[in-house]
DNA sequence: ATCTTAGTTGAATGGTCAATCAAGTCGGCG
DNA sequence: CGCCGACTTGATTGACCATTCAACTAAGAT
């Protein structure tokens, strides 16, 4: 249900109470309750359409016209970046929301969050595999994409907090000079591999 | 109320009812609202004990006997971690969670959480100018210490959502291997500045 | 001894909540 | 037509919630 997606990113999932989203669906409670058995699977459907918008709804457009690699994750932050300045920074990642507002061990839901961290983890990774060349050879790229997803919710969760998008544009610049850090040693260590078959071949040579 | 902290910490601030604190803290209703008007002041009470506890029960501890500025980030982080292996990644930071629950614009309770995460970059923010030789001159000391908080944040929203710490572990690690690579590069700069200096030196001495 | 002030008691209030269910609608099919 | 299964209706339920309040206690001041 569209209706509940929008309201749990709005007020959170315990502040939206059944009847807000009956009222927006324009449904009646006995019909939710003949296809949901209750709230939370309400919220586990809610999760899988996230998971299953993911490549359609955030990447493809988020990534249309951005062919570098590199430039697609930054490209993805800065989407990220217009949800939040176009909400007043009221409103970020909905998954990183839900993720800290549930207590309750219930498994069913925080699986499917898991799930939709690791989508999102994963299309990074692939990224990252695609410019692998530029990194250096010792970086764990799940690793690293795992740490452009810390990056995004801790720099939502400030932005959110202080209600300033520079909280976010600053997580953002120090990531930036991490993966020019990196692209840095990524080159010297090719330019090394370089000078390294040059010795090689040159005594090769002199061995002939 | 240190009931009141311990169950919005443990339960969240919406699933933690006024009964439940009243029941943990043996008192009455009528006591509590003698001194809180309502449960949101309560939560705003709660985060000035925070706020006044950051220096005391945060951070001596977690510095007592680390003296190397830099290594007492990586301390505080690992005192975060222990919390998350303490209660199997159920809890992280209480602020940040907090933060992401609190989807009404109560101004009061905002700033509350804004200022508990200032207190705590600005902690960073000491630890980073006292190592400032040590990494780059043009490196803005301010948005490193927020990078901290937004890695310490993001990474334990991932091990609780996951269930694993190894996520927040990761986190880390990254954040570390940043860390080298500004200290690599402040050397350098103070290298190269060394080399300036000296060839300025020679010039001198050329010309006298 | 009486008054004042600070704090306590706990039942009561009114509202909201998730969930239920018996009765209904409707399209298709034999 | 008559029946079936799929879906809808919306009033109802009972639990729980934040908050209120009038009565009460106790300690200190006068």
């Amino acid at each position: 249900m569209l209706a509940a997606m929008q309201l749990f990113w709005e007020k959170g999932y315990n502040s939206t109470s059944i009847a807000d989203v009956l009222q927006t669906a324009k449904v009646n409670s006995g019909s939710l309750y003949y296809f949901f058995p209750g709230k939370s699977d309400l919220l586990a459907a809610v999760l899988d359409m996230y998971h299953d918008g993911i490549r359609p709804m955030l990447l493809e457009p988020a990534w249309a016209g951005v062919d570098d690699p590199l430039e697609r994750i930054f490209a993805l932050l800065a989407r990220y970046r217009k949800s939040l300045v176009d909400t007043d920074c009221f409103y970020g990642c909905p998954i990183g929301s839900l993720a800290l507002e549930l207590h309750e061990p219930d498994t069913a839901v925080r699986e499917r969050l898991a799930k939709n961290f690791s989508a999102w983890i994963e299309a990074i990774e692939q990224c990252l595999s695609q410019a692998k060349t530029r990194l250096p050879t010792d970086q764990d790229l799940r690793e690293l994409a795992q740490f452009v997803l810390t990056t995004m919710e801790g720099g939502v969760m400030q932005a959110r907090t202080f209600r300033d998008i520079e909280y976010f544009d600053a997580a953002v610049r120090q990531l930036r000079r991490y993966f020019e850090c990196l692209e840095l040693a990524g080159r010297d260590a090719t330019r090394q591999r370089a000078v390294q078959s040059q010795i090689k071949k040159t005594r090769e040579k002199n061995n002939a």
